[in-house]
DNA sequence: ATGGTTGGTCGCCAA
């Protein structure tokens, strides 16, 4: 089973690379972040013409998720118990072939003193509380998506510039390292120990060109999706301009393989 | 320390 996370910024601007994108990799799932568009505008139609499922949770102008799969999805919830914003259309979570899936647009959070940094650490508190509460470590279970947070120093381009900057701060990785406590582990980290690897670049500044990145988009997976894990990959193909497809967006496509 | 781009929507906010 091939599964892609992808933060595609609109997905009515990118939808000529979201369907080269399935036709290139083919996947059966397919999570989408910050597809900003209410469900009745969302371009379905030329999704399913592509010989996919959808479902969506979104909201006019900011956030929005959604899951595009080739065979139809069961338990397809959207939103969860406990959310400290739920008008938000951040999380939608259903099950595949038995493996249940979690696609997260987590919170920016934009500065450590913005009010909306408690906002960002109150959300990731929200599901993992709902998750710690209804779920089991021993569960076929991943969460992927945005998290809108580096993991360690080694996701960073420059992690002395960005010491302590929101998306590299202690509460932030030590928020994310409950998920990992938990029994959640970060699957892209079984075959590559390496720096360097990143999934989004700020459009400012010429950060791509610049190598300027940081990994923020996860796929973590219980016990069970460890032994099952053949890779994680990182298309960063998706990033560069392309002439006749429009922009790209600022996120690079995350691509898991399961036997 | 700060830069400067993209998307939604149409004056800015968010990232």
């Amino acid at each position: 089973m091939k599964i892609i996370t992808w933060n595609v910024n609109s997905i009515r601007t990118r939808l000529p690379r979201c369907l080269a994108l399935l036709e290139r990799h083919s996947p059966d799932l397919l999570c989408l972040q910050e597809t900003k568009v209410e469900d009745d505008k969302f371009p379905r139609q030329e999704i399913e013409a592509a010989g996919y499922q959808v479902e969506v949770f979104g909201q006019k102008t900011y956030n929005g998720v959604a899951l595009l799969s080739k065979k139809p999805l069961e338990n397809v919830q959207r939103g969860f118990p406990g959310n400290p914003i739920p008008e938000q259309a951040r999380a939608i979570g259903a099950t595949l072939d038995g493996v249940e899936v979690w696609n997260l647009y987590v919170v920016n959070g934009q500065a450590l003193d913005s009010p909306k940094f408690p906002i960002k650490m109150a959300w990731l508190q929200g599901f993992f509380d709902w998750m710690q509460g209804e779920r089991k470590p021993n569960q076929d279970l991943v969460v992927v998506g945005d998290f809108n947070i580096a993991p360690e120093d080694r996701d960073v381009h420059d992690p002395k510039k960005w010491s302590g900057k929101i998306l590299c701060s202690d509460q932030e990785r030590e928020k994310l390292q409950s998920f990992l406590d938990w029994g959640l582990t970060d699957l892209f980290r079984l075959h590559e120990a390496g720096d360097g690897h990143f999934t989004w670049w700020d459009y400012r500044a010429g950060a791509f060109p610049r190598g300027w990145g940081l990994r923020i988009d996860l796929m973590l997976g219980t016990a069970s999706m460890i032994k099952r894990c053949r890779g994680v990959q990182i298309d960063r193909e998706e990033r560069k301009k392309t002439t006749g497809e429009g922009t790209p967006s600022d996120h690079a496509p995350v691509i898991l393989e399961l036997d």
